[in-house]
This record gives structure tokens, sequence and C-alpha cells, in this order.
DNA sequence: AAAAAAATAGTAATAATTACTATTTCATGA
DNA sequence: TCATGAAATAGTAATTATTACTATTTTTTT
């Protein structure tokens, strides 16, 4: 894969965050900061970088694609109430794969697993 | 809400299947059965059920929202070769729940769990 | 520095889903 | 049972998110 400026900027936005943004919020702020780039450019290489394994992409029932650059194991909350989407930094557990590995007659690559909560904001409204 | 015999078709099939279908699936599946329903209708409805928990629906990346009848916990499977997506019948881990609300500061309702895998046909060839 | 390959910007097109509106169906109660 | 009103539908139009296209630009190689 040959260098881009533009790829560049788009992965290294994604990195920096911990906001789980979307193809299009990655696109304004980029442009924000008065980088020449295209939405085009920016849903190619999201995706190209995804599928490379440099960002993990994460889709959600009534939301957009959204990208995280946090691509070591980890897992993920969502408030039911508001929506907001976050990091649950527990270890793996990876005895779960052995678990279905044996039960079921398939390999197990890996897992994801996502939390419905209520976030301490909206619990204590 | 009142009744309306489209809702019951709709229900009822994704109820009797296990295949998980896209609401594209379920309309063209009634309109063979020579169903009188709108593609409109299902979208709307599979909506509604979901949102009253009379089905659940599955979101995955780069696919198509999908449905499941059966509203018990239970997890689910995707091959990353084939995209075969299938039930896991497994039990459900509570303690999990438990262990992320004491690590965070949230109430945990639920959680689901996606695994990727290989399936036995894939894994054959 | 020239040539080739790959990426971009900007726009057009597509796919999935949602909104709209006139009509129909369902539930209520006189 | 039948008139009334509320809610749902069919069919179409519109929207939203994403992907495709093409002329131009950037990067890499020679």
């Amino acid at each position: 894969m040959k260098y881009s400026k533009q790829r560049e900027l788009i992965r290294d936005y994604v990195v920096s965050v911990n906001t789980h943004p979307t193809a299009e919020e990655v696109y304004k702020e980029l442009r924000k900061e008065k980088k020449n780039i295209s939405l085009g450019t920016v849903y190619r290489n999201l995706d190209v970088l995804s599928k490379q394994g440099l960002l993990k992409r994460l889709c959600l029932a009534n939301t957009k694609d959204r990208f995280d650059g946090n691509t070591l194991y980890h897992y993920h909350a969502i408030c039911t109430n508001c929506g907001e989407f976050t990091d649950v930094n527990i270890n793996y557990f990876s005895f779960i794969d052995k678990e279905v590995c044996e039960k079921l007659d398939v390999k197990v690559l890996s897992h994801s697993i996502i939390f419905n909560t209520i976030c301490p904001k909206c619990r204590n409204i």
C-alpha cells in the first residue's frame, strides 16, 4: 500500500481520540483543522485501515459505523439511555473462546462483547 | 398498540425461523407466500417489535440489520470466511456483568457476545 | 526528472432505511 | 351491528450512509 498523507491524518486522528468517531466525524474534524481531505477518502481509508487491522470498525444497532484506534482486545459499553459509547477495560476472557470451541464444532478466533448499561450521568438524573 | 394482521405475520415468521432474516428477506418471504404486505410495513414493524422486546435486532459490520425471534439470552457466531451467522447456545455469563459493574461505576443491564469463528464447512475446504 | 502506479477530490450513483399521505383496518360503544 | 375515530397499511417519495466513478494529483521507481 502506497503512503498517503490523508491516510496518515485519518489514522492519527482516530488513534488519538477515545471517542470512537464515525466517518463523518473524522471528516468534519480534519476539515476543521484545515486539512485538505474529502469524505470519500475518509470512508475509503477507514475501510482499508480496518481491513488491515490498523483500526477496528464498530457496528451497533441504530447507529452509524464507528471506528476505534485501539486495536488491542477490549470491550465496549453503551448507555441504553443516552447512547454514550465507552471502552470497558477489563481483561479478555480467553476461556470463553475455549468453551465455545469445545461445545460447538467451530474454530473460535475471538469474540467481542457489548455491555448495555446505564452510565453514571443517567443514573443520577 | 392496535392489532394488525401484518405485524402478526412478521413476528410469526421471524420467530419460526432461526435464520436471523433481514427486513428484505422477511418481506420477500411473506410476498412469496402471497401475503399482502409492503416493505415499509416490514421495516416499521420490525422496528416496533424490537423496541418492545418481542424481537431482537442484530447489527454487524458490513451487513444489513438482522432480526432474531429468540429473545432469550443467547450469543451469536459469525464465520469470518463465509459470513454464516448462527446461534451459540451456551449459558449466559452473569458474572461478567457483575465484574464490569464493580470495576466501572455503571449499572449493567446485560451484554451481548459475538464470536468470530471459522465454521466447520470453511475449515474443511 | 520522467514514467508508472496508486491515491485523491469532487461528484454521481446506489443501497438501506425512513417519511409521507391517501386509504384501509381495527376497536369501541351507542 | 354499524358509525366513529384512532391507528395501521400500501405505495411512493425522500433521506441518509456509503460506495463508485473519473479526471487530476501525489507518491514511488527508475
